[in-house]
DNA sequence: CTAAATGCAAATGCTTTGCAATTCC
DNA sequence: GGAATTGCAAAGCATTTGCATTTAG
């Protein structure tokens, strides 16, 4: 069974790049934990668990990882990219809370099949694709009523 | 019948705020043309026309056009926002070609449907969705198996 | 008249980059 | 050994903001 780290290494390799011990805590930390993180977070776990990594550094190994596949940006928040797993992590799609930030992921494959049929339609090789639905969640709802 | 103008006053009135030459300029720009737009190229096109408009007053004033309904930021590129029209513009999503940067606008009535009914499922208020989905248009997928 | 708006230039905040010192293979 | 990598601090860029001046209502 392949692992993040094998992902990583040979994607590394194919490229002629080092797997550095900085690369490899930034990918075991960002395989720590299933949420969605950005830049800054990432930063500060690592200064705190392991051994403090410059935020340079972090700029770079994200896109590396994006390139292998393990990770990719899931949304882009007040002037942030948030990151979320690939790797071990089917492709879905986002509810986004406007009240509290809540994210709720989900899957429906009557979407995906949708969208590849508007490629066909339209000779549009797919690549990726993202469902970004923006509003407000069942807690989020109660609250605004309340207060009116 | 209402136009843009009116919109724009009027939710402007409703806030308190005043209706300046500066604003009545870009909006005037803004809907000139049909293609989605930045800050730097509406700075440009204004700079060119009629009068030079501070690049902050254009930040100032893109938020109001936003709440009055009459744009919204279509999509996020290369660390900029895309403006595009909704007045006047029925909802849509985007295939976005990665090799030459076109955009292609296509709406589908089943993937509304399903998108609300997603959210019904998840007792979500939906507010705004967006879909885009990146790829390869037919021309780039020629060049590319020419190239190879 | 006076609250709001403008332009300017400085500030912000995320991200990138040049460079000298270090590290993996 | 030598290319690749790192950390640092400086630079980049889109966007925001403070402030003195101007303007709409």
């Amino acid at each position: 069974m392949i692992t993040e780290e094998d992902r990583f290494r040979d994607h590394l390799k194919k490229k002629g790049l080092k797997f550095t011990s900085e690369r490899k805590l930034i990918l075991k930390e960002v395989f720590s934990s299933h949420k969605h993180f950005d830049v800054e977070e990432l930063f500060g776990r690592l200064r705190k668990k392991d051994r403090a990594i410059s935020r340079a550094t972090i700029y770079r190994t994200l896109p590396l990882l994006i390139e292998s596949g393990l990770i990719r940006e899931a949304l882009r928040c007040r002037d942030r990219f948030y990151y979320e797993h690939v790797f071990g992590h089917p492709h879905h799609d986002h509810l986004l809370c406007i009240g509290c930030g809540k994210v709720i992921e989900f899957r429906d494959e009557r979407l995906e099949k949708l969208q590849n049929e508007v490629c066909k339609k339209y000779g549009f090789e797919l690549i990726e694709h993202r469902l970004g639905i923006k509003g407000y969640c069942k807690k989020c709802q109660k609250k605004i009523s309340k207060s009116t």
